[in-house]
DNA sequence: CCAATACCTGCAACGGAAGTGCAATTATTG
DNA sequence: CAATAATTGCACTTCCGTTGCAGGTATTGG
């Protein structure tokens, strides 16, 4: 069942406008996760209000999720099928390349268990192991 | 071997002055990390500047570390005895609370072996684990 | 098909946090 | 005590995230 991005959308109840099919297929091109100002340089033309707005509306809709990479600003990839990021026990493991700097989601490797001393609840778990990435490393 | 914390300043090559004392108890006093404006409310008197970059002298030399929980504020703790934080290898194990919004250094909770792909190279892992402490969840 | 409505976009502006340059004050050393 | 070095405070800047408002564009119902 291939569906088109509008469509994909549509499913979603977003309202399908120029600027999302953008902002959309620029998050699905590339692998890593995106600053705001990533997606400003990108689309130098629109307002950065506009793709702040979109990107929120994406999040809200369960489009992309947000990620901290410790680097203090926020950065935001698409969800991949099948990621319930909007659940809180689905957990998030991201790589940071200290070389690069880029931030990539490690979607197939789950974190293992953690535990916490007694009196504790664990609700969610933020995981970044930041070194130095694939390409990086094979220079 | 009682020192004080003169004598401990000293011996990390900082001069003593009466803000660093000040804030240096300031922090002993908590078990919880405390953000700049924290520190900033706690005393009035001093410049920003002042505090902030008295808590980067610290970071320099060993005596915090820096906690990024997550909530875009970083946050700073003492380093615990043993704590090398300098050092790359040394796993951060830290809870934030969603309730009371604080932030507690788990260090007596190591982080375990996280497997990346082939081609990555770790140096460092960020853990942080989001629910109630222990205090919230005992009301 | 048109009007009413809802939604999207862009501009301006705000607020918080981090960081820097410089001058003045304070401490240290010889 | 003088020369030097480090610390402190003020002013200012930058960056990111966020919101209010006005104008434009798309959607819906009659």
């Amino acid at each position: 069942m291939m569906e088109t991005i509008e469509q994909f959308l549509e499913s979603k109840k977003i309202r399908v406008t120029a600027m999302r099919l953008l902002i959309y297929k620029f998050l699905a091109e590339r692998q890593v996760a995106v600053t705001l100002s990533d997606i400003e340089n990108t689309f130098e033309k629109a307002d950065r209000t506009t793709l702040y707005r979109t990107i929120k509306t994406f999040e809200d809709k369960a489009i992309v999720h947000q990620i901290d990479d410790g680097t203090g600003i926020t950065k935001y990839a698409l969800c991949e099928q099948g990621c319930n990021c909007e659940i809180e026990t689905d957990l998030h493991l991201h790589f940071h390349c200290n070389n690069c700097n880029q931030t990539i989601c490690l979607t197939e490797h789950k974190i293992p268990q953690i535990k916490v001393p007694d009196g504790f609840v664990s609700e969610n778990i933020n995981l970044v192991v930041k070194g130095i990435c694939d390409k990086c490393s094979g220079q």
